[in-house]
DNA sequence: GACTAACGTTAGTGAAACTAACGACGTCGG
DNA sequence: CCGACGTCGTTAGTTTCACTAACGTTAGTC
């Protein structure tokens, strides 16, 4: 009541006050924008019969060594209900191998192959290429920027959670 | 380029060396935050018997005024088959009136009602408490950055597809 | 007056993120 | 040693989202 109603938007002062909400939000921002960067990078991947999920997995192998599949599930951040099928997948074209833990006989421990590698590598490839139309308006350095604050949110919010 | 192959990473030190592939992918770090930004919204919202559908469109119909079920549909990205709910949702909750339009039969114009733009009031209200949390670990100037960032990405990625 | 296109609506698809429950196994406290 | 409890892999199911297909109806166009 204080405030008098916006009104209809009849051109009256103060334009820029109240521009848009929508295209500022940044949660709108960023379903939508990530709903076409997931889109993109599905339709790339698909062409080469792979997965975001495979991808997810095989770097993980790759960079962290192997594990169980609940260590890779904590990793990825993919549920451990869905990596069973991922794993499947993976396991079918010989990319990793699922080999049960002499230590431990609830586990499976996964191993990244070397077919697993060079399709990693594939794949990084096409990823890049992926970002590149991804991020195609930015450039260099606003793309690390943009990178940058990503991680800083998601930090702060898987800390949080 | 320093090509330098991670290798195995044998002995689980988990050095720095080779710095997760995974975790810069913007995609990827897009549709994480995506989801949790989407999950921290919709909570929010839910407390206030509210989806972000229906910010949305109030959003849409205060800053540009009324318009048929289609108009809305482009304007909010929201798809026309999933409007018809969205709206009868918020006519339920006489946020919204639709009426048919006399000069194309076809159409029904969509208005704001009173209620409705008191309800977009205490919706902004509850979106900007959220959205400091969201963007919580960004100085407003990042902030602003971020926004400016996504908005051009997605400007792109709109009239691209 | 026939064609085409846009409208609102209904139904249904596929993927993603998550929950619940299971039997099998390990670990820890008493 | 034993029971309580947590973890593991797995199966099944839920919900939500973005999207497609088809429909009858109505408008504009030739």
């Amino acid at each position: 009541m204080t405030r008098a109603e916006p009104a209809d938007v009849p051109g009256d002062g103060a334009p820029k006050t109240t521009p848009d909400r929508l295209r500022r939000r940044a949660s709108r921002l960023l379903s939508q924008l990530s709903t076409r960067s997931d889109r993109l990078i599905n339709e790339g991947l698909a062409q080469a019969d792979a997965r975001k999920w495979h991808y997810a997995v095989l770097a993980s192998l790759q960079d962290h060594g192997p594990g169980s599949q609940a260590t890779l599930s904590r990793r990825t951040g993919i549920y451990r209900s869905d990596m069973v099928g991922v794993l499947n997948e993976l396991a079918e074209r010989h990319l990793v191998e699922r080999a049960p833990d002499p230590d431990d006989q609830r586990r499976n421990i996964i191993t990244i192959s070397p077919q697993g590698r060079r399709r990693l590598r594939r794949l990084d490839k096409i990823l890049d290429d992926l970002h590149d139309e991804l991020l195609a308006p930015l450039s260099p350095a606003e793309r690390d920027q943009f990178v940058q604050l990503l991680t800083r949110l998601l930090d702060y919010h898987t800390r949080t959670s």
